[in-house]
RNA sequence: GCCCUCGUAGCGCAAUUGGACAGCGCAUCAGACUUCUAAUCUGGCGGUUGUGAGUUCGAGUCUCACCGGGGGCACCA
């Protein structure tokens, strides 16, 4: 919003300075931390460090003052800017509060849920996400990779790029081997409940582990089921595919709960067999060392590029000729891109796959495929139970999905009920779905990428503080202010009188909005605008203590409806970004 | 052994990517509801940013070394 002033102001430092015979100045703009007036800002450090640098005998900090002080008082400034100062090395200019203010909420009613989106990229990006495996269930470290996968997807769609989420399912291997066994020896017949299906097919899942584990016998009769999978023995594959179904039915049961859609579906099944016959192409290539049979099928990265203990060595087929994630990555990393002709291709996935993503990347290289570097892997650290306990389905130490929603939505059905019983249960159960699916997202999406998230119960279901009923219910209110006036809004206007600083800084940090999602898709951090959800509505919060809106004059009074509507939106914009949605009333 | 990552107030986390006095939330103490919803607000307490050096006008941020936590490194996914 500042650009064409700023390209004005430079103009007129250039002069300015060059008659202080410095030729080539850079400048570089930023907001003025800390103020009740808010502007920009340059510094004259760097100016005077190279001019210290060229010979002259100067003190850096009091010259970058003395050009600050000489730039404050020679500039003429338009009359959208109220004052101008120098401070301590620094260059301050202020705006003019109320033509600013105006465009700003301006800006905002008139886009409204295009409110801080940025201009189109043309550039097409996957993010793959979430990919579960079948007959499993799901628990709150698959939710952190869901959480953020579809924080940064609407991230990069709203900045402009063209998004295709996609999902990638593991569909096969000794983990559906083994349930299926299990399920046709102990539970022939059983149907999936309406209710918490992934935790029962997990449960089964457990309990075939468990029987794999405690007898020879089973283990050998679960090899020979998976002798007549791969024999394709017809009613083992019918089997395979009605209760992988069952699991892709719990899966959107979950997704849809959890507002999260998929453009495209990837199945481990799907990309198994190319994924053989690139293998052989690679050995014959020369690439890769076929060990077989006493050894697997592996490519010596190191070697081949000559790095020491970089990339080590992978394997790409076990010594019996079955397949490995990386058989199946490279097939499917190649599919991604002929489909797409993507521009970018994002795999969200936790941070202990570091090493193997980047020996896949590295294969794809080798192999020639130009777009080898596209290819980004957005890691995110692990989800632990206290005591740095992993999650783990067969240690038993583990926080299944449904049972947290399902607590999470009754503690906040109380809280509902509470403030208001006079509602119909439905709403009210819709509100309280609201809220804890937002507070569980946000606790989990106010970490950075790179920390640790342990899970305990009690700050996970906590409402309090920083936390998405916050930022919820700050908009409520803003809500219930314009239902008061029957949701009209006046209409632009000039503003005359003298602005409240909380109105300020509530608009300036309206007006921050879109830089910060350009930020946040820049670094994949869906945390960027976590927090600037929380100060926005931390800001607006601060303005409704402080300035009535409804017992207002009547410039005034028009205005800060504007400011109001204007936040609403803004903060329904942001918080949709992470997936969250702002009830009407709570 | 090699590589990655984290270390900031009692606890949980930020910090405009090298800028102005290092901020916020829990917790704790003291206050504010006949006024647009108190799931709110105001104030107090709390810091040698793991340690030591270096680069720079300027370092929580960059470099190096060390200390401590976590993770990865050939047939698991």
């Amino acid at each position: 919003m500042f650009e064409t002033y700023k390209t004005q102001i430079e103009e007129q430092l250039t002069v300015i300075l060059q008659k202080e015979g410095i030729q080539s100045a850079v400048f570089q703009w930023s907001e003025i931390p800390f103020s009740g007036h808010w502007g920009i800002s340059t510094s004259f450090f760097q100016i005077a460090a190279q001019e210290a640098k060229s010979g002259k005998k100067i003190n850096v900090p009091q010259r970058a003052a003395e050009l600050a002080s000489l730039c404050a008082s020679a500039l003429k400034l338009s009359e959208d800017f109220e004052k101008c100062e120098a401070v301590k090395g620094y260059l301050n200019l202020y705006f003019q509060t109320q033509s600013f203010s105006r465009m700003v909420v301006d800006r905002v009613l008139e886009e409204k849920t295009n409110y801080g989106s940025l201009p189109a990229t043309h550039q097409k990006v996957m993010v793959e996400f979430s990919q579960p495996n079948t007959h499993k269930a799901f628990h709150v470290g698959h939710l952190r990779n869901m959480v953020l996968g579809a924080a940064v997807s609407n991230i990069l769609e709203f900045s402009g790029d063209e998004v295709i989420r996609a999902n990638y399912l593991g569909d096969i291997g000794l983990h559906v081997i083994t349930w299926l066994w299990n399920y046709e020896k102990f539970h022939a017949g059983e149907k999936p409940p309406a209710e918490k299906m992934t935790n029962w097919i997990g449960s089964l899942y457990a309990e075939a582990v468990k029987r794999r584990e405690e007898s020879k016998d089973n283990e050998e009769a679960i090899r020979n089921y998976f002798r007549a999978w791969d024999a394709h023995d017809p009613e083992i594959v019918a089997l395979w595919k009605e209760t992988r179904q069952w699991s892709l039915d719990a899966f959107d049961q979950i997704y849809s709960a959890l507002g999260i859609h998929f453009d495209k579906l990837y199945f481990e099944s799907e990309v198994e067999h190319e994924g053989k016959t690139f293998v052989e192409s690679l050995i014959q290539k020369g690439l890769a060392k076929d060990e077989r049979p006493q050894g697997a099928v592996i490519i010596d990265l190191d070697a081949i590029l000559g790095t020491k203990e970089e990339y080590r060595v992978l394997v790409l087929l076990r010594s019996d000729g079955t397949s490995l994630y990386a058989t199946k990555d490279i097939p499917l990393a190649i599919k991604k891109f002929d489909e797409f002709h993507l521009n970018r291709s994002i795999y969200v996935v936790d941070v202990r796959q570091s090493l193997y993503l980047k020996q896949i990347f590295k294969v794809l290289e080798l192999m020639g495929y130009t777009w080898a570097n596209q290819c980004y892997h957005l890691a995110y650290e692990i989800v632990n139970l206290p005591g740095n306990v992993t999650l783990a389905s067969r240690e038993g130490t583990v926080v299944l999905l449904e049972d947290l929603l399902q607590e999470a939505e009754k503690r906040a059905m109380l809280v509902v009920d509470q403030k208001n019983p006079e509602l119909d249960l439905e709403i009210k159960q819709r509100i309280a779905k609201m809220i804890a699916i937002g507070s569980i997202k946000y606790s989990l999406l106010t970490r950075d990428n790179t920390r640790i998230v342990t899970f305990d119960w009690e700050s996970a279901l906590d409402v309090n503080g920083q936390a998405a009923p916050y930022i919820q219910y700050a908009a409520v209110r803003a809500n219930s202010i314009l239902r008061k006036e029957n949701f009209c809004v006046p209409e632009s206007m000039g503003i005359t009188s003298e602005l409240e600083a909380k109105e300020i800084e509530l608009v300036d940090l309206i007006s921050r909005f879109p830089q910060e999602v350009g930020k946040a898709s820049r670094e994949l951090r869906p945390l960027q605008v976590a927090n600037y959800a929380y100060e926005l509505a931390k800001a607006f919060n601060d303005f409704y203590t402080n300035c009535p809106v409804l017992s207002a004059e009547n410039e005034v009074r028009s205005f800060r409806l504007r400011l109001v509507a204007a936040t609403k939106q803004t903060i329904i914009n942001s918080l949709g970004l992470l997936g969250i949605e702002v009830p009407e009333i709570m």
